[in-house]
DNA sequence: TAGATTGTTAATCGATTAACAATC
DNA sequence: TAGATTGTTAATCGATTAACAATC
C-alpha cells in the first residue's frame, strides 16, 4: 500500500518528468479520473512508465477500470515536488538574463522565491524594498545567506566568474545551485548543481537539424 | 583512422557534454595539450567516457602519452556544433523572458542569431530596424519564415498558449524548437523540440534539498 | 625500457519497456 | 462475465565504466 510519509525512490529522470504531468494534469482539471494509458498517449510517453512515476509520488495509488484521482494526484505531485512549502532564494548576476529572472513572477509556482539579487555592478545595486527586489552589493551576500538561511542560489553571471561566485554561495551556506552560466562548477558532495545551460540545448537542435538537411539531399 | 566528413555516431548524452567541453577548453586554451584523464578530473567525469566523446568529433585524436592538441579540438567541437556557421532563428513570445533572450548577444557564440521576434501583443510590435530586433505581429510569422528560410524557433509564450504557438511554427516550415514554456509539445516526427525546462530544474533541487535537511535531522 | 596515455572490446549499471497476474 | 486498467516482476535497451592491448 502506498505510504505517505517515507519519500520513495525515484529516478532522476522520473523527477524531471514529474513537472511536466503536473502541468498536463492542470490542464484537465475540470475532469474527475485519468488513466495512465491516456496520460502516455497525450505526453507521448510509455504507460508502463507513467505508471512507475505515479507510484512513486501517488498517496492512494489508481483504481483499475477507471484511473487515477485528477486533483489528489495534482495535491500528490505538488506536495512531492515541495511547491506547497515556498524556499527563499537568491541570484547572483543581474544582467539581462538575471534581471528578467528576477522580476519574473512564475517561480512563485515552483515554490521558490527570489528574496534579493546581488553583483558587483554599483549602478545596478538599490537598497529601496519599494516595489523593486533588493539588489545588493557582493560583500552582503554571505551575511544575508546566514542571516535569512536561504539554501537556494542562482547563478546568472558570464561563465568566467562563475566558479568564483559558486564557491561564495557554498561558503555561504547554499546547498543547491541553479547554474546559467555555461561554466562547469565543483562543489563539494553534499551540494547539488542543477545546470541550466542553453548551449547545450542548442547543440542538440543545431546537429539535428543538420542530420535532417543532409537526409533532405539524399 | 579518424574521419572528417562523416558525421559520427554520438549519443544524445554526449552531445550535452560537447559545450561543457568547449567551454572548458577555451578556458586553458594558452596550453598545447591535453589529455584526458586530465579534463575528466577537472569536468568531474569518467576518462573513458571522455575519451569516447572526444572520439566522436575530433578529427586527428589524441596522441598516448600526450593527449589532444587543445586548439585543433576547439574548431573540431565547433564544427561539429555548427557554431561555425550561423543558423537564423526566429522566438514567439516578447515577455521578460523573451525579451531578455532577444536582446541577449549571447546566442551568436552558439552558431544561432535571432533575426526577429512576433508577439499578439500590439504594444510591443515595431517595425524599425534601427538598433533593436523588430518584433512583428502573429500573422507575419509564417510568411517571414518561409521567404527567410528560418528553421529555428524558439518559444517563450505561457503554457498555454505554447501549443498553438507550435502548430503554427511547424506549419510555417520549423524544424528545430526550443520551449521554455513549461508545456509538452505534440510535434511531427521530423520535428525535434528541447526542452528548457526551469521548473524540472526547480523539482530536482528541491528534492535534493528536502532530503539533505532530512538527513541532517536522522 | 618504463610509464602514461590512447582507443576499443567486454562487463556493469540504470532506465525503459514488455509480460502478466490482480482488480474492479 | 468480459474488458480495461493497475501494479509488479522480468527482459531489453542504452549509456557508463572497467579491463586491456597498442602506442609513443
Amino acid at each position: 500500500m502506498p505510504n505517505e510519509n517515507t519519500i520513495k525512490n525515484i529516478s532522476k529522470q522520473a523527477l524531471l518528468r514529474l513537472p511536466y504531468y503536473l502541468s498536463y494534469l492542470k490542464k484537465i482539471e475540470e475532469n474527475e479520473f485519468i488513466s495512465a494509458p491516456r496520460i502516455a498517449l497525450d505526453l507521448g510517453l510509455n504507460d508502463v512508465q507513467v505508471r512507475k512515476d505515479l507510484a512513486a509520488v501517488s498517496s492512494c495509488g489508481g483504481k483499475p477500470k477507471i484511473g487515477y484521482e485528477i486533483r489528489l494526484l495534482i495535491c500528490d505531485i505538488e506536495k512531492f515536488l515541495g511547491y506547497d512549502n515556498v524556499d527563499e532564494a537568491i541570484l547572483v548576476g543581474v544582467g539581462k538574463l538575471g534581471s528578467a529572472l528576477l522580476h519574473y513572477d512564475g517561480f512563485k509556482d515552483y515554490g521558490i522565491e527570489i528574496v534579493a539579487a546581488f553583483d558587483n555592478d554599483e549602478f545596478l545595486t538599490n537598497n529601496d524594498f519599494k516595489d523593486k527586489k533588493p539588489v545588493f552589493s557582493m560583500d552582503k551576500l554571505k551575511d544575508l545567506c546566514q542571516r535569512m538561511k536561504i539554501h537556494i542560489g542562482i547563478i546568472t553571471v558570464p561563465s568566467i566568474n562563475a566558479q568564483e561566485v559558486c564557491n561564495n554561495l557554498v561558503s555561504s551556506g547554499i546547498l543547491a545551485i541553479l547554474n546559467f552560466s555555461g561554466a562547469h562548477l565543483s562543489v563539494p558532495p553534499n551540494v547539488i548543481v542543477q545546470n541550466e545551460n542553453i548551449a547545450s540545448s542548442l547543440a542538440v537542435l543545431s546537429s539535428h537539424l543538420r542530420k535532417s538537411l543532409e537526409d533532405q539531399n539524399n
